[in-house]
DNA sequence: ACTAACTTTCAATATATTTTGAAAGAATAA
DNA sequence: TTATTCTTTCAAAATATATTGAAAGTTAGT
């Protein structure tokens, strides 16, 4: 196989991967895209390699940078800006991790504790009230597990989590 | 709050919470309706209740079975179908965990290995081999993961993991 | 077999999301 | 200041996804 078909395959794949989680499938080909590529590359670069357009650029490298796993880097001499990715994966899904947290799950727990502390005039509705509180307690599980990953070191995933969980 | 409109908010929020993460808004209102009713529910009950058409119903119900989180119910004596849902937050997180494992993990970690054992004849391409490499063995942890939680029992997670991790 | 009750299908339609590209905005250099 | 280079914006267009509803299919009772 040539380099660049195994290169392309890759991005395709890390397209496809993340529009299957709710990512947009050109904002994961620039995430790929930036994490294979050997240097930063410039917004007519990418442009070029994924063939879109100058907008479409701007507007998901920004947003990767919000997601924090992409970043500017700027050459002496140069005018133009540069993107690269992180590329330590687990940093990475660290990273992605936090943001859905901070995003997604932290508004349906604020929710939850709402409706979890409500108190309704009507008899009736065990089951809602048990879901809620279920779904609370294992939103608050996840959300504390998270956050303890967040806290830990860059290795702590690989060593401590994943021998107690695999034990191989 | 009337019970109704708290319940109307759960589902609202459910859906637009599974629409955050590649699950069309609809199928997570109805997963989310079935969650909380005392009774399975019939595919005219659901169209009442979310206002959509038939056809919707019967596709997204269908699909939220082959995703093994909601089941048919027959009730004796009625020719209709009802439908309800694991009640298990648990169980139902560690199923759709299970199948997004197969569809979605498995395919990507293939293609990962493919690529990992492939030659080529050019120079360079160093990056991109260990972030091939880098990201298999990283999701291979996560399969192995998602493997041992899936075989460990229902407590398991919140048992010895979330304790594990949490330590409160 | 016939009918009534219910389920499934799927082409057409509606809705939502993504992409484009040209114009406006900013930064730097001359 | 003015020109040049690069970045950002955003309305319009293109594309993708979800929804409808009527027709076809199925099942069970008479």
């Amino acid at each position: 196989m040539e380099l660049k078909e195994a290169q392309e395959k890759f991005i395709g794949a890390w397209g496809a991967f993340g529009s299957q989680w709710g990512i947009n499938r050109t904002m994961a080909q620039i995430h790929a895209l930036l994490l294979i590529s050997e240097n930063p590359l410039s917004a007519d670069e990418i442009m070029e390699k994924l063939n879109i357009s100058r907008g479409n650029v701007n507007m998901n490298v920004r947003d990767l940078i919000t997601w924090g796993i992409v970043h500017k880097v700027l050459k002496f001499g140069e005018r133009r800006e540069f993107f690269t990715a992180e590329k330590d994966i687990y940093k990475t899904a660290i990273q992605i991790m936090k943001e859905r947290r901070k995003r997604e799950l932290g508004p349906v727990i604020e929710l939850l504790s709402e409706l979890k502390n409500e108190t309704y005039e009507e008899k009736g509705g065990d089951n809602f009230k048990s879901v809620v509180n279920d779904i609370h307690k294992f939103g608050k599980n996840t959300d504390d597990m998270l956050d303890k990953m967040e806290k830990a070191d860059e290795h702590w995933f690989t060593s401590s989590l994943m021998k107690f969980l695999v034990k191989k």
